[in-house]
DNA sequence: ACAATAACGAGAGCATTGCTCTTGCTTGGA
DNA sequence: TCCAAGCAAGAGCAATGCTCTCGTTATTGT
């Protein structure tokens, strides 16, 4: 409200900053489990007790980094579709965004894990982390829709089991999408990050070595378990899209 | 080997296990990052510096936590399929597999995430987890070899950029089955583990509420994508096999 | 302009952790 | 019987998260 906003709250935003990135460089190097509140405080020339003006304790720490991670692989996936506008193939579309969230993850391996990895401290997901942590699936959401618009999406019919359950999530997430289309959005979701962290956590060592070609493979079969299908025909015949 | 082998040899395995099994309801009461030895060893009324001739490391007991949780999440899924016989309806038996590793792990939250969440320590997998890693996958990889044999799996031709990779895994997994089954068998395997942990750790709340029914649809969905079909024919006619 | 208030940084301190080292005791085999 | 190996306990070290207190500095209200 006031003119200059105060040289301490600026300080207090830049050393909020600088805090995090630090603490994002020991993640980087160490892993969540070893970051260390006193390593920080250290490596940023202050007392130890300092740091606790800005972050009340460990996890509050922690539960900054986790915010930052969900904007910054939402934001990779979005980029992707940025990259690609709607009205291009929204097959290409749907693996682009998934290979932008696998290209963070394996840059970025230990964020990943802090947020798609086992839940760290005691973990309570505050409210602030729910919108970060949507925006890939909107984004995926989002290439659906734009297909759904232009060709529509057909999917075979769901089973009676889960046919109550789709129409809820159908309603809660996208009303204008099918509930089957809905449905398998969300599986094709979850199994998404399965591989990715499959790949990352070391699962497919020994099994997978073309990491690469797996992948894409894998994005394209979800891509069609949603409902999207390859613009086969139109202007470039080539068969595979990537390299 | 020897006839009595000693006192003092049980009375190792008796307090190894003792370890053990306080370590793992610390786990289930308090998650990995908590785990402490001294912990350990003042509920088992020993001095800490004791359980370090029975464990050399923190990592070392957690190792040996891992180990135990891979065998138990493979018996369970060995036992699903020791329950339906190889002659039974393929699709079911997939199926059944993937719901006792969904119900295990739902069981033992903390175990399931101490082997498929983010490495917890320094992670180095010794050599002593690959085996009991493998049970899992074994299992299904059994059941397809089951189907493959009575029924043959045919799938639709890979695309040309896996098909090297496919080859590869082919050979170096089971020989006697298709390529396209195996890639498939492996991208549903770590997909399988991938609804698994979002359901675990949180990231289906507020998405996904019946998460039963989400999860039968979805391992059925995955038997589809290996190649399997329920065996509609036959004696029952009811359209979904589970309640 | 001045004083009250709030934010701030630093240091000391507490409880806890993983791990090591040394010191005795107990057991197993010769 | 006796010795070596295995074992348990205690003290101790370095490090951690976190709290409290005490001066200092900036902001704000009058």
């Amino acid at each position: 409200m006031s003119t200059i906003r105060g040289a301490r709250e600026r300080a207090r935003t830049e050393i909020t900053a600088a805090i995090k990135d630090e603490a994002r460089a020991q993640l980087a190097a160490e892993g969540a489990a070893k970051l260390s509140l006193r390593a920080v405080a250290r490596e940023l020339g202050m007392a130890s007790s300092a740091l606790y003006r800005y972050f009340p304790s460990r996890d509050d720490l922690l539960t900054a980094l986790i915010v930052d991670a969900y904007d910054a692989v939402g934001a990779a996936a979005e980029a992707a579709l940025a990259a690609a506008p709607p009205a291009a193939d929204h097959c290409a579309r749907w693996t682009a965004a998934c290979s932008a969230v696998r290209a963070w993850a394996l840059d970025h391996p230990h964020q990943y894990a802090l947020i798609y990895g086992s839940p760290v401290p005691g973990y309570t997901a505050p409210k602030d982390t729910v919108a970060p942590a949507s925006r890939v699936a909107l984004a995926l959401v989002s290439v659906i829709r734009d297909a759904h618009r232009t060709n529509g999406l057909a999917l075979p019919p769901l089973s009676l089991g889960v046919r109550p359950e789709a129409d809820r999530m159908a309603a809660d997430i996208a009303p204008d999408l099918p509930p089957a289309v809905v449905t398998a959005m969300v599986a094709a979701w979850s199994q998404l990050f399965g591989t990715i962290s499959f790949e990352l956590f070391g699962h497919f060592n020994n099994v997978v070595a073309d990491r690469d070609a797996f992948f894409e493979h894998t994005a394209t079969r979800l891509a069609h378990e949603v409902g999207l299908r390859p613009q086969a025909a139109g202007a470039s015949a080539g068969s595979s899209a990537g390299s």
